[in-house]
RNA sequence: GCCAACGUAGCACAGUGGUAGUGCAGCUGAUUCGUAAUCAGCAGGUCAUGGGUUCGAAUCCCAUCGUUGGCUCCA
C-alpha cells in the first residue's frame, strides 16, 4: 500500500523521495516494520469502527507512523481511545501478517469491489485510491496484498510476523492532507501515531519527548525573558527583550571579528526599495509570494479614484443607451443582451452610433485617456532579501578584478510574508535579522571563496558545539524554468556542476535534493540537529549566476575587458531569529558565560551597607569591562536570591557575606554546577574575563 | 493559505449555563539570613475580539484575530 503509493509519487515528488528509507528501495529497518504494520493495524481499528473509511497512504515516518484516511467523520484526539482499543484487540489477536501475491487484473477487481484496505469486499464503492495507486504500478513489477484477521491491503512490505509483534503504541495527532499531496486531489485526514517493540521503548520515547518540552524555545523564551510576540504588531514579528538582545549582539559581535579577519566589509542598506528594483532582481516575478504586499505612495488616489468610478459609470449607461436602442427596434427581452454585445461593437467599428451612445462613448475614450495617462503610483517594497540592495552597492563603484573578491557583510533586517500556517516561534517568522553578506567574485576565485566559507561555518559549529550537520546541495528542476527558476538551463548546469565538484573535493558531506534551489542559482543549506534531535536548516550558501548580470554589473579584467561577477550569498549563522531558537533549545537555555543574557549576578547576604557597597564596587568593576553584570541588592534571604538567580538560568552567582568582605573574596556559584567556593576578588574577575573572551563553551 | 485543536491575572493552571478562583511572580511591611524559595497584608481579569441563543454565557452557536500540531512553503 503505502510503499506503493510512494513509489508513484516518489518521481513526481521530491518530498516523497526525500522522505523514508524503504521508498528508495533500501529494506526497512525492524523499527519501521513495526509501525509499517502498525499503521495496517490502524486502518484495521478505523474500519471496524467506520467501515465506510478509504485509505490511501500509510508509511513508517522518522518518529512512528501515518496512515492517510478519507471519511465523513471528523476524527479528533477523543476519539483515539475508541480506536486504540479496536487496535489493542487486533494485536492480542496476534494475527499473521499474510502475503499475498496477485495480478494486476486481481488487483483491480478487488479494488473495484472496495475489498483493498478493508475488511471485506464493499460492492459498489470501489478502494478508490487503491484503484489508482495499482493503476500506477509500473507494468511488470510484482503486486502484493497484506493480510492481517480480516483486512486486506494493498502493499508491497514488509511486516512484522503478527500483529501481536507490534508491542507498544500510541495514536499522538490528526492533521490534514491533499492525496499525493497535491492541492488538487480530496484532502484526507492524516492520522499519526508511534509504536515501539515493548511499552518501555514507548514509555522512553514519550519521556524524551517531555524533556524536548522543557527545551522548546518558545518556552524558555518565555521564561528566560528573551523575546515576546504581540498581537498587536502582528504575527511573525518578534521583539526581542533586553536578554535576548544581549544574545543577539554577542553573535553580531562575533560575526563581525570573524568575517573581519576573513576580509569582509561592512556595509549598511535601508530596509526597503523601489518596485523597479525588484523587477530587475527577478523577485517580483519569481519571490512575489514570500513578500510583504507593496506600499503605494499615490498623491493622486483621490483623482484616480473619481475617474475610475466615473469610467464605470459610462459602462452603466452604455449598455442602458443600447438596451433601449435595442427595445427600440423591437428586439425580443431574451435576445437583448447578445444584441447589445453585437451592436455595440458594430455600430462602433461602423463609427456610426446612435448618438446618446455616441456621447457615453466619447465621455468614456476621454477618461480612458486621462486615466492612462495618469502616473503609476510609486510602489515600494519591504527587503525579503539583501543581495539586491549589495548588487547596487557593488555596481556603485566602477569595479576591477583588483577589487575582486569583493566581500559585503550587513546584518541586513528582511522581511518575509511567510504563510500563516507556517509560523512558528522564532524558528519561523517574518522579520529577521541575517548573517548576510555577497561575495563578488572571478569564476577562477570561486572554489577558494566557496571553501573559505565553508571553513567558516564548521567553525562556527565547533565553537557552539554542533556536532551533527549536514550540507544539503539543492539543484534545480528543468521543468519549472521561468517559473520558480531563472531560465537559463546552460548557467543551471554549469554552476551546479562547479558546485558539486567543489563539495567533492572538499570532502563535506553532503546530499543532493532537486527542485529545492534559490531562483536564482543552485544553493547549499547546511542542516543541523539539536541535542533532543531536532533538525534545522541554520544557514546557507548560495550561488547567483543570474541576478548579477541583470544588474549589469561589470568588473574590468586584466585585458581590459569586462566579465560579470559571480556571487555567493552565504548566512553562516543564518538569521538571528532562527539561531538563537536553535542555540536555546541547542543549550536548554544553559548558556555559556560568553553568551549569556545575564553572566553574572552578584548576591550580597543581607542589605548592610559595607557589604552592599562592595557588591556595588564588583558589579562596577565588571561592567566596566563589558561584563553584563546586576546586583540584587533586595532582602531577601540568600537561598531565595539563588533560586531566583537559577531560575533564570544566570550563569555566574558571586555570592558575598561578611567572611567574603574580611577577606576580600568572592563566593563564586555557576548555574548548573553549584557552590564552588571562595576565591580573591581580582583571581575570581580575572578568570570572568578570560573566559568571556575566549568565548569558552 | 488549507485541516484540526486551543485561547481564563505577567506565568502555570482550575472553573461546562446561576456571585471569576489557586499557586508563583508583582507591590507594601516585617525578617538580616552562607548557597534552589522567611512571614503577613495588598493589588491584579470586559474570561482573545465582535455578534447570536438564553431570564441568565468564561461555559452553547457563528465570525474574526492569535497560538499549537500537521499539510504545502522556507533562513
Amino acid at each position: 500500500m503505502s510503499d506503493h503509493a510512494d513509489e508513484t509519487n516518489a518521481a513526481e515528488d521530491p518530498a516523497a523521495a526525500a522522505g523514508p528509507s524503504h521508498a528508495e528501495g533500501k529494506p526497512m529497518t525492524d523499527l519501521e516494520r513495526i509501525r509499517h504494520s502498525a499503521a495496517h493495524i490502524l486502518a484495521t481499528a478505523i474500519l471496524r469502527i467506520w467501515p465506510e473509511a478509504q485509505f490511501a497512504a500509510g508509511p513508517p515516518v522518522e518518529n512512528g507512523f501515518y496512515y492517510d484516511v478519507d471519511l465523513p467523520h471528523r476524527i479528533s484526539p477523543a476519539d483515539f481511545e475508541r480506536i486504540e482499543a479496536e487496535m489493542k484487540k487486533e494485536t492480542k489477536a496476534n494475527h499473521p501478517f499474510q502475503r499475498v501475491e496477485v495480478s494486476r487484473d486481481e488487483a483491480l477487481a478487488l479494488a473495484e469491489n472496495g475489498a483493498l484496505a478493508s475488511l471485506g469486499e464493499r460492492p459498489g464503492t470501489p478502494s478508490k485510491f487503491k484503484l489508482d495507486i495499482v493503476q500506477h504500478i509500473p507494468e511488470g513489477e510484482k503486486i502484493t496484498l497484506y493480510k492481517n484477521g480480516d483486512f486486506t491491503d494493498l502493499c508491497a512490505g514488509p511486516h512484522v510476523g503478527r500483529t501481536g509483534n507490534v508491542g507498544a503504541f500510541k495514536l499522538t495527532h490528526v492533521s490534514s492532507t491533499y492525496y499525493k499531496n497535491d492541492e488538487k486531489n480530496p484532502q484526507l485526514q492524516r492520522i499519526y501515531g508511534t509504536a515501539f517493540k515493548n511499552r518501555t521503548q514507548l514509555d522512553e520515547y514519550f519521556a524524551m519527548l517531555e524533556e524536548a518540552k522543557k527545551r522548546d524555545h518558545r518556552k524558555l523564551g518565555k521564561e528566560l525573558e528573551l523575546f515576546t510576540f504581540d498581537e498587536d504588531v502582528g504575527p511573525g514579528l518578534p521583539l526581542w527583550l533586553p536578554r535576548g538582545t544581549a544574545i543577539i549582539e554577542e553573535l553580531e559581535k562575533l560575526a563581525k571579528e570573524t568575517e573581519f579577519a576573513a576580509g569582509y566589509e561592512r556595509v549598511r542598506t535601508p530596509n526597503l526599495a523601489r518596485e523597479n528594483m525588484y523587477l530587475t532582481s527577478g523577485h517580483i516575478p519569481l519571490y512575489a509570494d514570500s513578500m510583504f504586499p507593496p506600499m503605494e505612495l499615490d498623491d493622486i488616489k483621490e483623482k484616480r479614484r473619481n475617474l475610475t468610478k466615473e469610467y464605470e459609470e459610462t459602462i452603466r449607461q452604455q449598455s442602458y443607451v443600447s438596451v433601449w436602442e435595442a427595445r427600440q427596434r423591437g428586439i425580443r427581452e431574451e435576445d437583448l443582451g447578445a444584441y447589445v454585445d453585437f451592436a455595440i461593437a458594430h455600430e462602433i467599428k461602423e463609427g456610426n452610433p446612435p448618438f446618446e451612445l455616441a456621447e457615453v462613448l466619447k465621455r468614456q475614450l476621454a477618461i480612458h485617456k486621462e486615466l492612462s495617462e495618469l502616473p503609476e503610483p510609486e510602489r515600494y517594497y519591504l527587503k525579503p532579501m539583501n543581495c539586491p540592495h549589495h548588487h547596487k552597492l557593488f555596481g556603485a563603484v566602477p569595479r576591477s578584478y583588483r577589487d575582486l573578491p569583493l566581500r559585503l557583510a550587513e546584518y541586513g533586517f528582511c522581511h518575509r510574508y511567510e504563510q500563516s500556517g507556517e509560523l512558528q516561534g522564532l524558528m519561523r517568522v517574518r522579520s529577521m535579522q541575517m548573517n548576510d553578506a555577497h561575495i563578488y567574485c572571478s569564476e577562477a576565485q570561486f572554489e577558494s571563496e566557496f571553501n573559505a566559507v565553508n571553513q567558516m561555518y564548521l567553525n562556527y559549529f565547533k565553537l557552539f558545539g554542533f556536532s551533527k550537520y549536514q550540507m544539503r546541495f539543492s539543484t534545480h528542476d528543468p521543468a519549472k524554468l521561468g517559473e520558480k527558476f531563472v531560465d537559463n538551463p546552460e548557467l543551471w548546469k554549469k554552476t551546479e556542476d562547479m558546485v558539486r565538484d567543489v563539495l567533492i573535493k572538499s570532502g563535506i558531506p553532503y546530499v543532493e535534493v532537486p527542485n529545492e534551489a534559490a531562483f536564482y542559482g543552485p544553493k547549499i543549506d547546511v542542516q543541523v540537529w539539536s541535542a533532543i534531535g531536532k533538525e534545522f536548516t541554520i544557514a546557507t550558501n548560495q550561488v547567483d549566476f543570474a541576478v548579477p548580470a541583470k544588474f549589469g554589473l561589470k568588473y574590468k579584467t586584466r585585458d581590459n575587458t569586462e566579465e560579470t561577477p559571480l556571487c555567493i550569498h552565504r548566512a553562516p549563522l543564518g538569521t538571528h531569529e532562527r539561531f538563537i531558537g536553535f542555540l536555546i533549545e541547542h543549550y536548554a537555555g544553559n548558556f555559556p558565560l560568553w553568551l549569556s543574557p545575564e553572566q553574572v549576578r552578584v548576591l550580597p547576604i543581607g542589605d548592610e551597607e559595607p557589604l552592599v557597597e562592595y557588591a556595588q564596587a564588583v558589579v562596577k568593576e565588571l561592567r566596566a569591562e563589558g561584563v553584563r553584570a546586576t546586583l540584587d541588592a533586595g532582602t531577601d534571604p540568600i537561598k531565595a536570591k539563588i533560586a531566583d538567580a537559577e531560575k533564570m538560568k544566570v550563569h555566574t552567582m558571586l555570592v558575598v557575606g561578611n567572611r567574603d568582605l574580611e577577606a576580600g573574596n568572592l563566593s563564586v556559584r555557576v548555574h548548573g554546577k553549584g557552590n564552588l567556593g571562595a576565591r580573591p576578588r581580582g583571581e575570581v574577575v580575572a578568570d570572568l574575563l578570560v573566559s568571556i573572551k575566549e568565548r569558552r563553551a
